[in-house]
RNA sequence: CGGAGCGUAGCUCAGCUUGGUAGAGCACCAGCUUUGGGAGCUGGCCGUCGCAGGUUCAAAUCCUGUCGCUCCGACCA
């Protein structure tokens, strides 16, 4: 490809609404163009990186023993009812309408559609396992777009779906889909980790993300590095002492109320006069679940994980109350709220507690009356406490709940999840088969995503220096880039680097030949701004001495005859391929 | 959905406070010079100042509304 023939608007300077450097770069180095928020035209260059990201997919799940299909984007709204996603999704749901004022939804995913083909299409045992794939355009209405292509509106998305006989099947498949995984982010050049997840909205029983490491995550991942635990916050859980310290000694005194006028927030009763800890305080907090009001408890220095909170309660339609519910439901205000079984009097409302707190004494509460708090509260003798469980978000540095060293906590970007379903979908859309017995079972589900466009700028969020980006060798939008520095027809410079183009194309390699009439400066920092892994710089002094320069971007720069230089590039090219695309990627742990 | 900031040339931005009819750098076009890390000189092109309404003799500038973009938040009572 000549560079004059395709389109790659470089940019001096970012656009000012590209806030991280894998977005800026993006746009710098002329890959991808905004159409609105969230929603970008895939220029050349970026879209040749993006085929190179799709096809290790594809070749990955194909080798997994996957089969692609191409689902509808265009749904109708009736299969989301049916899985009863249509409430529970409804807030990414891009709705359409047609002519006749039928609405249709746009696929975010593809769990409806593919399951209600397998209803269609499978009856026996006999045609289990399969595993289905797609890449293919998904739609999310997205609180907030954010990053480029990282949060978008629009975006690419392989998702697979695997149907089996058994549990024991759908682990397997679980399993062989977890190695692809890790193969194919590998082959990107991108080092990922997987960590245990949460499994939100889509439900289901056993989950994966893959992880890049990265500041500008939107994920934070609590990890150890003493025995390689590592969760997403919103899953992981720590050894962290259960009960706070006794304070007072032996046995504590009932529960003595005292005024604390104008006292609004835990901070408020840990400074003067009071001087009571976050840690001996009972945070109390009014949600509405399904319209109705939940108290949740915490230690006051705990923070509620609404992840782990949707998980116990089975939904995710709920919120906190507002202050006019918190009073509806308490008889006071935000401020003043406690689960004392004695204030809670005949008020029927259900009260979840965090494990931490479980056993703790001398604690402090809201009275329930607006200006009073509780003191010396022992929560096994003075609280109602209706459900227990894992509730609270952990922190950096509290024990590893396997082997007790610190966690660490670190942002990461979740560019796969893998789902074991089980069979949440298939009894609801009527996925079933006849067993050997005879006997119609449900199939035993999962479901497997990969963000292929955010892939794409995951590698170049890890990929990069300060002159642009440094693509692994796999995703390359090309792999080499001739840089002659004059593109006379008649000179001696420009006739080598026309022989070695063809060379090194008859040699199947990827190659762009920079035939801009630019000053040598421009040609360079374009090129180290794009990322070609390497650059064959043909210049007339070097030529003249018979000599072409090989230069890596990655670092490393070579003189070779020019009669040799197809030959040598080839093979540093084949050399590169078979490596594992570019970063060494160190395995295993986050 | 709440809060904040910003919309002026393809890009980065100035001008707005104090109203007087639009600028710089880069990019682009032409010419000359230059030619190994974003060249120099000369000349040129490019704008309904996001949109709509209002105030005014006069609005990029002041007011109102609206749309868009970006960031923060949307657990911590």
């Amino acid at each position: 490809m000549r560079w004059t023939h395709t389109l790659i608007p470089t940019l001096r300077e970012a656009p000012a609404e590209a806030e991280i450097v894998s977005h800026q770069l993006l746009l710098r180095a002329g890959l991808v163009r905004k159409l609105a928020g969230g929603v970008y035209s895939f220029l050349p260059l970026g879209l040749r990186a993006l085929h190179k990201v799709e096809r290790i997919v594809r070749e990955e799940m194909d080798r997994a023993g996957a089969v692609e299909v191409l689902l509808p984007a265009l749904q109708p709204p009736e299969i989301w009812q049916q899985s009863g996603r249509y409430e529970t999704a409804r807030h990414v749901l891009y709705k359409v309408y047609d002519s006749a004022r039928r609405e249709w939804v746009l696929s975010p995913t593809a769990e409806e559609v593919i399951t209600l083909l397998a209803a269609a299409e499978i009856q026996s045992y006999r045609q289990l396992p399969k595993n289905f794939y797609q890449i293919s355009v998904k739609f999310r209405d997205e609180i907030r777009p954010r990053f480029g292509l990282m949060r978008a509106r629009e975006f690419i998305m392989k998702d697979a779906y695997s149907f089996d006989v058994s549990d024991e099947a759908a682990q397997e498949s679980y399993r062989r889909m977890y190695e692809a995984y890790t193969r194919i982010f590998a082959r990107c050049g991108l080092r990922t980790f997987p960590v245990e997840a949460d499994t939100g909205v889509i439900g289901g029983s056993l989950s994966h993300e893959f992880m890049v490491p990265a500041e500008t995550g939107e994920n934070e991942v609590a990890y150890c590095e003493g025995c390689g635990y590592a969760a997403n916050v919103e899953k992981a859980v720590s050894a962290a002492p259960a009960a706070a310290p006794e304070t007072s000694g032996g046995s504590t005194p009932a529960p003595e109320k005292f005024p604390t006028p104008g006292v609004q927030t835990i901070e408020d009763l840990t400074r003067p006069p009071y001087g009571i800890p976050a840690a001996r305080q009972i945070k109390t907090l009014v949600y509405i679940v399904e319209s109705r009001p939940v108290l949740v408890l915490l230690r006051g220095d705990d923070q509620l994980n609404e992840a782990k909170l949707a998980a116990r309660l089975g939904t995710t339609v709920f919120r906190p109350a507002t202050p006019e519910e918190v009073y509806a439901t308490l008889g006071a205000h935000p401020g003043s709220l406690g689960a004392v079984a004695t204030t809670l009097a005949d008020r029927a409302v259900p009260v979840w507690a965090d494990e931490r707190l479980r056993g703790a004494t001398d604690m402090t509460t809201g009275a329930n009356e607006d200006g009073y708090h509780l003191r010396h509260v022992n929560v096994a003798r003075d609280l109602r406490v209706d459900q227990w469980a894992d509730l609270r978000t952990v922190r950096a540095g509290e024990p590893c709940a396997r082997c007790g060293q610190p966690l660490r906590i670190r942002r990461a970007i979740e560019v796969g999840h893998v789902f074991k379903l089980g069979t949440k979908y298939s009894e609801k859309l009527g996925a079933t088969f006849i067993d050997e017995s005879g006997v119609r079972r449900p199939c035993v589900m999962g479901c497997y995503g990969i963000g292929v466009t955010r892939t794409l700028q995951a590698v170049i969020e890890q990929c990069h220096d300060a002159d642009g980006i440094i693509w692994p060798v796999s995703v390359a939008p090309y792999e080499v880039c001739l840089t002659p520095l004059q593109v006379a027809e008649d000179s001696p410079v420009w006739r080598a680097a026309q022989q070695l183009y063809a060379a090194l194309v008859e040699a199947g390699i990827e190659v762009i030949l920079d035939d801009r009439e630019e000053r040598p400066g421009v040609k360079f920092k374009d090129a180290d701004l794009v990322g070609f892994p390497f650059r064959v710089n043909i210049g007339e002094k070097s030529l003249a001495r018979g000599e072409v320069e090989i230069k890596r971007r990655a670092g490393g720069l070579e003189t070779v005859p020019v009669g040799q230089a197809a030959d040598r590039v080839a093979m540093l090219v084949r050399e590169a391929r078979a490596g594992r695309g570019g970063t060494t990627g160190d395995s295993g742990r986050f």
